[in-house]
RNA sequence: UAACAUGCAAACAU
């Protein structure tokens, strides 16, 4: 079953979704079953080309199959139905699918709430986020370091970078490490609001903590700098980036 | 006493 498992998953990283599918109807011929991981692979598959529909629907089969059956639908299950809904931009039915799955006694974890806390950041919906965190407080689930650079995010598109700073400051408080992606996403926050000297002084602290900006850190000071018209800084980054090796794109 | 499979975060162009 972790043969095929492996196997499913390989073939939905090249989007063979339905022959993925097929290979798992045809594991019994192997006198194997595929479990909650088989099926959790596939429906993984199957969002990831958008067919979120069918997703639900093998959602469905898991939950009527008999119990003890290591079918029943997990919180990976729901996160991974959960993210495709949001990024698909239907929260109304990723939060839906959330209260089914706590409704069933299925505990949501950091990667469950931070979709939530991503999209309704997103839409500005601060007080939803409110409501979230307050229940993550309650299950005694700690914010990891995604949920607070979806927050970041949220905060930072929606102009509110006092907040987004605030998160910052407090994950760190925490004892989280800011990775790449936490700094490119301030740092695009800042570029595009036009704060070039809190960018600085942003990539400067970055360096110091032995994060290495990448490409898309590159793309989102370039890309503030040409909004601003500071032709000069932009094309100095683009000097730093074949400085030190990365090709540009 | 050992091995193996599933879900979450950032930028940009015509």
């Amino acid at each position: 079953t972790v043969i095929f498992s492996t196997l499913v998953k390989g073939l939905c990283l090249e989007k063979r979704v339905a022959e993925a599918a097929q290979m798992v109807d045809r594991m019994p011929q192997w006198g194997c079953t595929p479990n909650v991981v088989t099926r959790n692979t596939l429906i993984k598959g199957l969002c990831s080309i958008g067919n979120t529909a069918v997703a639900l629907e093998f959602l469905r089969e898991m939950t009527s199959s008999k119990e003890g059956s290591d079918c029943k639908p997990d919180v990976v299950t729901y996160s991974t139905i959960i993210d495709a809904l949001y990024k698909e931009g239907a929260m109304a039915k990723a939060s839906k699918l959330f209260q089914e799955m706590t409704d069933s006694g299925i505990q949501p974890d950091a990667f469950t709430y931070n979709v939530l806390l991503h999209g309704y950041s997103l839409e500005g919906n601060f007080s939803k986020v409110a409501t979230l965190l307050d229940s993550m407080q309650h299950r005694g689930t700690r914010l990891n370091l995604q949920c607070y650079t979806s927050l970041i995010d949220g905060y930072c598109k929606n102009q509110r970078m006092d907040e987004a700073m605030n998160m910052f400051k407090q994950m760190q408080d925490e004892g989280l490490k800011p990775g790449v992606v936490t700094y490119s996403t301030l740092l695009d926050g800042l570029c595009k609001i036009e704060r070039l000297e809190d960018v600085q002084n942003l990539i400067d602290q970055m360096v110091l903590q032995g994060i290495s900006p990448n490409i898309v850190t590159y793309t989102a000071l370039v890309s503030g700098f040409c909004k601003s018209g500071k032709w000069k800084e932009a094309m100095e980054v683009l000097d730093k980036m074949t400085d030190r090796g990365i090709s540009l794109n």
